[in-house]
Parts: structure tokens; C-alpha cells; sequence
DNA sequence: GACTGTGAAGCCATTCACAGCT
DNA sequence: AGCTGTGAATGGCTTCACAGTC
């Protein structure tokens, strides 16, 4: 699985992809077309397919694509053909949120450990799993094998929080904090930014359209 | 406010440009030069200057810019020179943690409901909010004049919850389930997708650089 | 007849590079 | 000398349009 340089834009696409496929397979579709799934996700039937077309030959000319089996490829692609471990820091409400939310399992992601630095919050539980002080982190990413790390500290600790994922051996961050972070190359970031998103959303409200 | 093409991407950068320049204005800096924002939030000076060119020469050449001046563009730009009402649907962990988020607030938008339709939540208290059936929708819309809706609830009844926002007079929505929804025109729709987020780091790790 | 896969064209955002101002 | 504002060049993603396949 080495393409050379594939689109960001089409690594999420594939992404939303995959869920729609996923969908169209519990209700038991079996063939799709580009042009369905593009209806079915709002892009252009052209957009599907230079998407996959990215990765391999799926479909068949004149018929479409069989729904398991592109399933399987987009899982597959996407690294989801795997369980990938995860740690979150910070067990403020968003935190708490994220460890509880069932739709990351669903895809594949367990949640191994929440850690804060608040003593009144360690020692209590979110589901399966007790919350611990930020002094077990590296322990924790060796003995689970912890890959991802999601930051979900107040904008002023994330940078510090990050640097110690980052030394651990944390090699993806998803930061929810709205402060921009620096990672060292080989570790990948992304920025889940609320407030951004509601700011684009009031940027379009006061430039009415 | 009514410039011709503005790229989404500008509008997010500008988002985020202004939180930066607002971090400076609280350590008492004056002015600050293109390349010293670029550098803070991680772009290049070039895109600093044509982002902020496409609304104004905010800027003073052979200077830089004044950081209280270039804040105060930035969120009347942004639309932030006001408040925004703000209603959520759904009370779960995730609507809850978002209820509670004391960045929106900070930034202007101001939550003035939570609806969810579990008989379990309704009149239980978030913070100040008490969380209501979604039969009280149109009327807290109207007496409020909200603008913003976000969508909290599970992906199979996020369209129907879309319709109803729609249907009560919201006109921007910020939709945090994980399904594609349709919005009619005069709607603006932004989706934040965490499972996408987590899928493309994981993408990254599976075809590790 | 229907639909995929793909080179070419079109379009849009970013970067370059420099004139213009302080 | 330093930095902004901007037309021109570049690069990259999307759309077009059609040959290829079933």
C-alpha cells in the first residue's frame, strides 16, 4: 500500500465513503455505482471514481462495483483492517466525551487509557476505563502499543501535553485544542478545531448569502 | 462585507489567524509582521498577506501590522463583532461536553438550548440550560432568534433533526454526526466527523511515512 | 446500454517575486 | 532596510469526455 502522493481531500472522502458503503451493505445492497454513492455522499460521480481509481481497479466496466468487496478495499486502505489503540489526555467534558463515544470502537479504535493531571479526576471511572495521572503515559503507549493520542487540554497545556505523547512514542495526534501545535516529522497531526468550525459557519451568516 | 470569492480555506485561516493575533494582544504586543503569524500558525507569509489582502490593506508596508487594529478586523470579518444564539440537539455525552464548551462562549456564540427527545434528560440541567423536548424547537428559534444549530444526535436520525432546524428558521448548522446530510439552499452546512479525523491519521499510519 | 478508468482540460489555491511605501 | 500588497507563475485537485469493457 504505497501510492505516491495521494490528495488529503480523497483520503476523507474515502473515509465518508466507506461508512456510506457500509450502510448500503447492512441494507443489503449488493452492486453500486460511482454515480449512486456520489448522490449518496453529495460529490461528483467523476470525484468517485479518480478517488479510487487512486488505489486500484474496483469496479467492473458497464456493471459497478460489488458493495462487500469495495468495502473491504476501502477498510483495507484505510488502515481499518486492524484494531489501533488510542490514548486521550485530558478528561475535562470533551475528553470524557471522546473515551465514551461507541462510534470510534465501531471503527476500530480503543480508547487504552484517559489521563489527567486533576487529582480530584483520577481514580474515577468513564466506562471500562479508570483515569490516571499523566505520569503513567509512557508507560501505558509501551505496554498497549499505543499509536494515537488525542489531545483534549485547555489551548495553553496542549503544546506541552503533545511534546510528551510525542515522547513516548505517540506517532498520530488529534488535537482538539484551538492552538496550533508543533510535531516533529514522522508523527502526523490533525486538528479538530469547535470553534473554527462555528466561526466559518458566522462568517457565512454575516456575509449573507 | 460583500467580497467576491473568498477561498474556505482563507475563512478557516482567518479563524484561526485571529485567535493567534488575540494570544498576542494578551502578552501586550503592538505589531507584528506577516511572517512573524506566519510562523506562529504555521503557513507561509505570502498566504498570510493575500489572505488578509482579499479584505482590506489592514497593514502599514515596511511595518507590519497593529495587532489591536488586525483584531478587530479579523472578527468583524469573521462576523464576531456580535453574539450568535446557538441551539443543540441532542443531550448526549457528546451534545453535553459541546453545552458546556466554554470556547464558544468566548468567542461570541452563546448556547440557548439543548433539546433531546429522552424523556430520561428532559429537565435535567447542563450548566445554566435545562434540557427541553424537541417540541419546544420552533418556538425557542423564534423567541431567541437562533441562527446556529448543531446536530448531536446519532446518525440515523440526524437528517430528520437537519429538517427540523431547517423547518424552525435556522439558517447555518454545524453537524457532528457521522452521515452526510442534505441541506436546502440558503442553509449553510459544515460537518465535523471525528471518526473521519481518527480514519485519516490511521490511513497515515498504515501507510507509514 | 451502462458504467468504469483515465488522459486532458479547466479551475482554483498557493507560492513567487517584486514594485511600492515607510 | 524592512515589510506590505499584488500580478504572474506554479502546482494540485476536480471536472470533462471518451475509450474500453461487460
Amino acid at each position: 500500500m504505497k501510492a505516491y502522493k495521494i490528495p488529503e481531500a480523497t483520503v476523507m472522502r474515502l473515509s465518508i465513503y466507506s461508512r456510506y458503503i457500509n450502510q448500503l451493505q447492512n441494507e443489503g445492497i449488493e452492486t453500486i455505482s460511482s454515480g449512486q454513492i456520489a448522490e449518496g455522499v453529495g460529490v461528483s460521480s467523476a470525484q468517485v471514481r479518480k478517488d479510487l481509481a487512486y488505489f486500484g481497479e474496483f469496479g467492473t466496466r458497464g456493471v459497478g462495483y460489488k458493495v462487500g468487496e469495495l468495502y473491504g478495499h476501502l477498510m483495507k486502505i484505510l488502515g481499518l483492517d486492524r484494531r489501533w489503540n488510542v490514548i486521550i489526555i485530558g478528561a475535562g467534558k470533551l475528553g470524557s466525551a471522546l473515551a465514551l463515544y461507541q462510534g470510534f470502537f465501531d471503527r476500530g479504535f480503543e480508547i487504552c487509557a484517559v489521563l489527567d493531571d486533576d487529582e480530584k479526576k483520577i481514580g474515577t471511572r468513564l466506562g471500562d476505563i479508570t483515569i490516571e495521572p499523566l505520569e503513567v503515559l509512557k508507560e501505558r503507549v509501551k505496554e498497549r502499543d499505543i499509536k494515537v493520542g488525542v489531545v483534549a487540554v485547555p489551548a495553553a497545556h496542549s503544546q506541552d501535553v503533545t511534546d510528551k505523547l510525542v515522547a513516548a512514542g505517540v506517532k498520530a495526534i488529534l488535537n482538539f485544542s484551538p492552538r496550533v501545535i508543533q510535531v516533529p516529522l514522522g508523527v502526523t497531526l490533525r486538528n479538530v478545531d469547535l470553534s473554527m468550525n462555528l466561526e466559518v459557519l458566522s462568517y457565512n451568516l454575516a456575509s449573507n448569502r
